[in-house]
DNA sequence: GTAGAATTGGGACGGTCATCTGTTTCGGGG
DNA sequence: CCCCGAAACAGATGACCGTCCCAATTCTAC
C-alpha cells in the first residue's frame, strides 16, 4: 500500500521533472508523461488531479533536492566565502546542460511568469531557497542584514545572467570564462567586510 | 495593393508582438491574434502561412526597432562610455514592464530554447544586435577585439540577470538599486583602458 | 466599365490536449 | 475464502488548437 504507491508517485514526479526541464511545462503533454514514466493515464490521475498539481509536486521535489545540496555544502565547506564560491562552481559544473536546456530554475520561472502567475509564485520558492542561503553566508561574514539580501540578489542575478547567455548562444564556454569574474566579485565584496 | 496591405500586415505583426511578449509564443493562440488585431483568420493566413512565420516577422520587427534605437543612441551620445551607460539606463527605464512580463528578448529566447531550437536561433538575432553594438563601443574605447566581445557578453549577461530577478520577484526596485553597480562596472572596465 | 488580381472574410476540419469515467486487479483482514 | 478499499488501467469526451478552403469584396489597369 505504501512502498508501491510511493514508488509510482516518485516515478511520475521524476519523469515529469525531467520533461519539464527539457521541454518546458506547457509543451509537455500528459501523454508525454504517461510514456516517459510508464504509468498509465488513469493511474496518474489517481495521484494528481491536474497537470498543475504535477508541476507543484516537481517544484517540491526540486526544493528538496536543493535543500540536500545546500546541507552538503555546509558540511563540505567551513567558511561562508568557500560556500559562496561553491555556488559559483556549481554553475560552471552544470554548463553543459545549461547550454542545452537553460537553468532549470530560471527557465521555469520565465515560462510561468507569463500568464501563469500563481504557478510562477510557487516556482519562485526555488529562488528563495538560494537567496536565503546566500544571504545567510553574507551575514556570517559580518555584513549588515539589509546588505546581505542585496548581495545575494546580485550574485544570483549574475549567475542567472550567465546561464541565460550560455543557453541562448549554446556555448558552455561562456560560463567557463566568466566564472573567474564571479570568484573575483565574491572575493572583492568580502574584502570590504572591514569597511562595513 | 501596397498601402492598405502593408497596414494590415503591420497590424498583425504589432498585435502578435504584444501578445507574444505578454503571454509567450506558445500560449498565444491564433484566435488571440485574430481578436487582438481585428484581422480575420483567413486574412492572416493570406499574409503568413504558419504561426511560426508570424513569429519570425515579429522578430524582424523587433530587430528593426532595436536598430532604430541604437542609431538614436549614436546620435544622442558622442562617447562610447556614454553609450554603454545608456544601455544600462534603458534597463532601468523598462523596469515596470520587466517586472510584469520579463525581458522581451530574454524570455522569448528562453521559451524557444526548449524544443524549438530553429526559432530560438532566429530569436538570438536580437542578442546579436546588442552584442555587436556593445562590442563596438568597447572597441572604440580601445580594447583588443577579443576582449570586446567578452565584455559585451558580460554586460549583457548582467543586464539579463537583473531583468530575470526583477521579473521573478515582481520587484522593479531591484533594477533601480542595482543600476549603480552596472554603471560602476562600466566605469571600472573603462578605467582599465590604459592598462590594455 | 470590366476583367483579373489582390485582399478580405469566416466557417470547417483533423488532430491533440487535459480531463473524466468506468472497470479491473491487487492485497491484507475478517 | 471472501471482501473491500487502494491502486492500476484505458477508452471516451469535449474543448481548443493551427491550418485549410473558398466565396465575397475591393482594388488596379486597360
Amino acid at each position: 500500500m505504501n512502498a508501491r504507491s510511493d514508488k509510482t508517485r516518485l516515478r511520475i514526479v521524476q519523469s515529469a521533472n525531467r520533461l519539464f526541464y527539457r521541454q518546458g511545462y506547457n509543451r509537455t503533454s500528459f501523454t508525454d508523461i504517461v510514456e516517459a514514466s510508464g504509468v498509465p493515464r488513469g493511474n496518474i490521475y489517481y495521484y494528481f488531479k491536474t497537470k498543475d498539481e504535477i508541476l507543484l509536486a516537481t517544484i517540491d521535489y526540486r526544493v528538496d533536492a536543493i535543500t540536500v545540496m545546500l546541507e552538503e555544502w555546509d558540511r563540505e565547506h567551513r567558511t561562508p566565502v568557500e560556500r559562496l564560491r561553491r555556488f559559483a562552481r556549481m554553475l560552471v559544473n552544470s554548463r553543459q546542460s545549461t547550454a542545452e536546456y537553460g537553468c532549470p530554475m530560471g527557465s521555469l520561472n520565465t515560462e510561468l511568469g507569463k500568464n501563469q502567475r500563481e504557478l510562477q509564485e510557487s516556482a519562485a520558492a526555488l529562488f528563495d531557497k538560494f537567496l536565503e542561503y546566500l544571504s545567510l553566508q553574507f551575514q556570517e561574514i559580518g555584513f549588515r542584514p539589509e546588505l546581505c539580501r542585496n548581495y545575494a540578489i546580485e550574485l544570483l542575478a549574475r549567475g542567472q545572467g550567465l546561464n541565460l547567455m550560455t543557453h541562448v548562444m549554446h556555448d558552455p564556454e561562456i560560463l567557463n570564462r566568466s566564472a573567474q569574474a564571479l570568484y573575483d566579485w565574491i572575493d572583492g565584496v568580502c574584502a570590504n567586510r572591514k569597511i562595513l
